[in-house]
Formats: structure tokens, sequence, C-alpha cells
DNA sequence: ATAAAAATCACTAAAAAAGGGGAGGAGAAG
DNA sequence: CTTCTCCTCCCCTTTTTTAGTGATTTTTAT
């Protein structure tokens, strides 16, 4: 019984690599790809493989919401993230989302074959870096909770924080308050260390 | 005659991905590929390619410094950019390093085609998306001194200015003056903004 | 139900940034 | 030689942030 796969990814190379890569596999099926998720949903309306491997940069959705609708609607299928970068609140969107693994781009045939059969027998698969880097970050990793992290947006877009106030509708103090969390909790000196370390952290975005 | 193409990225699956997508290609020999910097001198040192496909990130040193390095001891290689962003810094780097042209990893067989034959050339090629978002970039792209980015730097670093003109030389009144041009060049209505502007501009990175 | 975490607000004082102005010297480019 | 940019420095005032300490009310999780 081979394990049918499909592949949702918008470089064009990537897809390639990944087919000829699977080409020589006996027990892997190629289905076909998409370069978006639009065609990848409308794909699986028609058939349904064992195992999807999905990029986490699409340009129509992201990946971590394509999984989450793809894992809603058909609860079957495995899912294994492909990424080129090992950021820790991906994986864990990812997976959060329903996905079984995740494999970084610069896999090797094997690590990407041994991911594929996990997956598809219902295990969770994690390339070591990504397993590795994930621990690692636990400690490190901040947490803010979700009033914070709407105060952190609104002072990195330069509010100050009588105008973030307004906007939140609660008192300066208030705003204050979670200002000196984000501080202390980021151990930033100050706001302009808080907002790069945030970046950093990818707690916000620095693109729009 | 046909095309000699050595690759450097450390993408498996991508440099299985380009090989694939030229194998079908008459006029393109396949000379082997790198997965890091140091691999790729040590090649250069035993045969010397047409064109090489450069990827920008390469896990020994940057493809930029690999673009300068390459094209000083071996003037009469062509070098294509490689790369998932299209990030104008980027691609200027690359160009002044004397790279011929830049692909994303996006492109189509066509488009790596037509990048790798007009490279071989002598010409220059950029995608058409690399093309037309530099020069959109151009207007838009701040322009700060040499001595601006320094204390940009140190701004999103967390120094005050008292700390900066200690660590410059120089009087709180210059550092001082050199922020407000900042916060007036980027457009940015205070410190936290400046930063994030200055993250999302290239001109600091938020990662170390 | 109850304990923990999160969100809310307040007061004070010192430090830093922001906004406005003006001005001189060095070097490059015309 | 003049113009222009960059770097340098200073004044003033107002606004905002930072730091410290303390407290009440919701929410959330067990």
């Amino acid at each position: 019984m081979k394990i049918r796969v499909f592949i949702v990814d918008d470089h064009y190379m990537v897809v390639e690599g990944i087919r000829s890569l699977l080409q020589t596999e006996q027990d892997i099926e190629w289905t076909g790809h998409a370069m978006n998720a639009a065609s990848c949903l409308a794909f699986l309306q028609q058939q349904l493989p064992d195992v999807i491997l999905m990029d986490i940069n699409l340009p129509d959705k992201s990946g971590i919401d394509l999984c989450k609708e793809v894992k809603e609607n058909y609860p079957s299928v495995f899912i294994l993230g492909l990424s080129t970068f090992n950021q820790q609140s991906f994986v864990h969107k990812m997976m959060d989302n329903g996905a079984s693994g995740y494999v970084l781009k610069n896999a090797t045939q094997s690590e990407l074959m041994e991911a594929i059969q996990a997956v598809a027998k219902g295990k969770t698969f994690l390339s070591d870096e990504v397993a590795s880097s994930l621990n690692e970050s636990k400690a490190s990793q901040p947490v803010v909770t979700r009033r914070e992290k709407e105060v952190l947006e609104l002072i990195s877009e330069g509010l100050t924080n009588s105008e973030i106030a307004e906007k939140l509708f609660v008192s300066v103090s208030t705003v204050d308050t979670h200002r000196k969390n984000l501080l202390s909790k980021l151990e930033a000196k100050n706001t302009a260390d808080l907002v790069r370390l945030a970046i950093r952290h990818h707690l916000i975005s620095a693109h729009k």
C-alpha cells in the first residue's frame, strides 16, 4: 500500500526537488501539487492523499491557516509542515492546528522519507534541528498575555500611552502597567529595545 | 557549446529541484553542487563553471560575501543570485559584489533558463518581480548616513542618548540631532516607531 | 469553590525623548 | 570658489517614559 503524497508550495524549485526525491521511492505515490492554498483545497475536493507536505508561506494564505482548514474538513489527512526556517512560533502554531510534523527544507532524502512514513502512520515527526531548538526555546520564550500583546503592537506603531489608553478604553495607568510588565518580561532596557526584542521573538512583525 | 552550471545552496530540495529542472535542457551541463561556501570554493579550485547559481543564505557565510570572493578570484565566472525573498538590500549587495542577476526561488523553469542564458552571455538578468520592486523601492528607501545608521543601531539596542554619546565620543546634542534626523527621515512618530520602521527597511536587523 | 493569573487603576518623582530653533567646520562635487 | 551634505554642537520647552509601590476587580483554570 503506497503512501499518497500531495505538496503545497509556491516555490517551483522545491516542488520539483521533492518530486525528484520521492520519485525513486517505491512506497510513495505522487498525487500532485498546488502552488497556493486555494488550489490545494480544490484538489482535496477531488481526492484525498494520505500526507500533505505544506509550506508555511503561501501566497494567498498562511500554511498555518490552511493547515487548520484542511484538518477541520479532512481530519484523516496527515499534514507535514515544511519551511526554510526553524521558527518556534511557526512550529507551535502548525502543531496546534493539527499538523503531525515539521521538516526543514534542507532535510535530506532519508530524513524526508522518515518523516513521511512516520506521519502516515499517525506518528509525530520533527526534524532533529527543529525538536532541539524547540526545547531550548521553551525557557527563553517570553510569555505575554493577550492584552500585553495588544499594547505591544500599538507601542510599536508609535502610539503613546495616552493614545493607547484611548484606543483600548482603559486608563493611562493601565497601559503604563502593561508597558512596565512588557519591559520586565522581555528584559528590555527601554522602548527601543522592547520593539527590537519583540520583533526578534516574533511577538510582533516589523512588516505591516 | 553547453553552459556549465554549478549550484551553491544548503537546501537539498532546492538543489534537487534545479537539477531536475535543468536535466531536460540540452544546452546545460550540470557540473555539481555545494551545500556551503567552503565546498564551493574548494570546487572552484578544481574546475570553473560558466554560471554559479548562488543562494543568499548559506550556513558558513552569506552568499553576498561568497559572491565577492568568487568574483575576485575568478572574474570570468558569472553569478546568479538565488533567494526565497525579494529584498532590495540583498539584491543591491549581490549586484554590487559582482553578481549578474537575481532570481527568486518561485521562478518557473523557463524563467530560470532565460536567466542562465542571459547571464552566461554576460548580460544582466533580474526576475520581473525583483526588477519592479527594485524600482518601487528606490523612492521609498530612506537614505540614512553612516553616522545616523550607527546611532540607529545603538538606539535599537536600548542605549540612551547619553550612553550613545559616550560610546561614539560626541556630545549628547549631536546624538540628539541624529535621532531627530532619523525620526524625520523615516517619518517615525517616536522611538518605537523608528525601530520598527528601521527593521522593516532592513536598515538594522532584529536578530543579533 | 477557590486559588492563580490577568487586567484594571493610582500617586510620585526622576530621566529621557520630542519638537523648535540656530550655527560652525570639513569635505566633496560642481 | 561656491554650494551642498554631513557631522558637530548648543539653547529652550513640553511631552513621554521609566521606576517604585500599592491596590481592586475580573477571568481562568483546577
